[in-house]
DNA sequence: TTGCAATCTTGCGTTTCAAA
DNA sequence: TTTGAAACGCAAGATTGCAA
């Protein structure tokens, strides 16, 4: 029986993904996980999972640069995003991103079946309309380049940065000393060719679903 | 009261080193 | 290689003291 990895930060929708899972697959093994930090530990702790099937936006996650780091860290781990954005652009991008398939949350258990069974034989799967849309430009595909050389832990200050946090307050978050988010900063600016967190922050918006080149807090729940 | 310079505080970034 | 820490310098804003 294969093993799947469910990441969505919302309870209802996990419980809705899992039931249909569990209808067209009947005893597959399901981990869950709510954010990011959650899921890079699921991850961890079943490094031989089947699928991850995955929320583009969760906390600890702006569009596509969650996705792009965790297939830089497992690439052998397939990737299905799950996402109530079904435009065209929004589909290829992910697929140009290193996503396997793509489900909109629309989509009724037989799809979602389909897309599983699928990916799970080694094929990609996505709505047709997926590929009407044009290809990432080469300039977000070096940016996703980028981003891979960052460790798990200079992602997630990244992802702290994008959302207006102090080193100070970034360091007390993950228990460590300011000087040493300091340090990070340093490695992140050197590893995506920016001068300073403002820069960064910026080039790590260009991944979001809506690179519009504001990096909006994510939502208060 | 206003303008200005000196000082202090805060935040950012770099370099270097150590431990795992 | 990654992570964490210390020391240091720089820049900008806030505060303070003083003369006009």
């Amino acid at each position: 029986m294969p093993t799947l990895l469910i990441a969505d930060d919302h309870p209802l929708f996990r419980e809705a993904l899992r039931a249909a899972v569990q209808r067209v697959l009947p005893g597959v093994k399901l981990h869950e996980a709510e954010g990011v930090d959650a899921l890079y530990a699921l991850v961890d702790a079943h490094p031989d999972a089947d699928l991850l099937l995955m929320d583009l936006n969760m906390p600890g996650a702006q569009g596509f640069n969650a996705l792009v780091h965790l297939r830089a860290l497992h690439p052998q781990l397939p990737v299905v995003i799950v996402s109530a954005r079904e435009e065209p652009t929004v589909m290829r991008r992910a697929l140009d991103h290193g996503a396997l398939g793509f489900i909109p949350k629309s989509a009724n258990s037989d799809v979602i079946g389909e897309a599983i069974g699928a990916v799970l034989e080694g094929e990609r799967w996505a709505p047709a309309d997926a590929l009407s849309a044009p290809a990432i430009s080469r300039d977000e595909h070096e940016i996703a380049h980028r981003l891979r050389d960052l460790t798990p832990q200079q992602f997630r200050v990244l992802q702290m940065l994008g959302v207006g946090r102090l080193n100070k307050q970034i360091a007390y978050d993950l228990g460590v000393s300011e000087a040493t988010i300091k340090a990070h900063v340093t490695a992140i600016l050197r590893k995506l060719g920016v001068t300073n967190r403002t820069q960064a922050v910026l080039m790590a918006g260009r991944l979001a679903v809506d690179p519009d080149g504001i990096v909006l807090p994510p939502e208060e729940d």
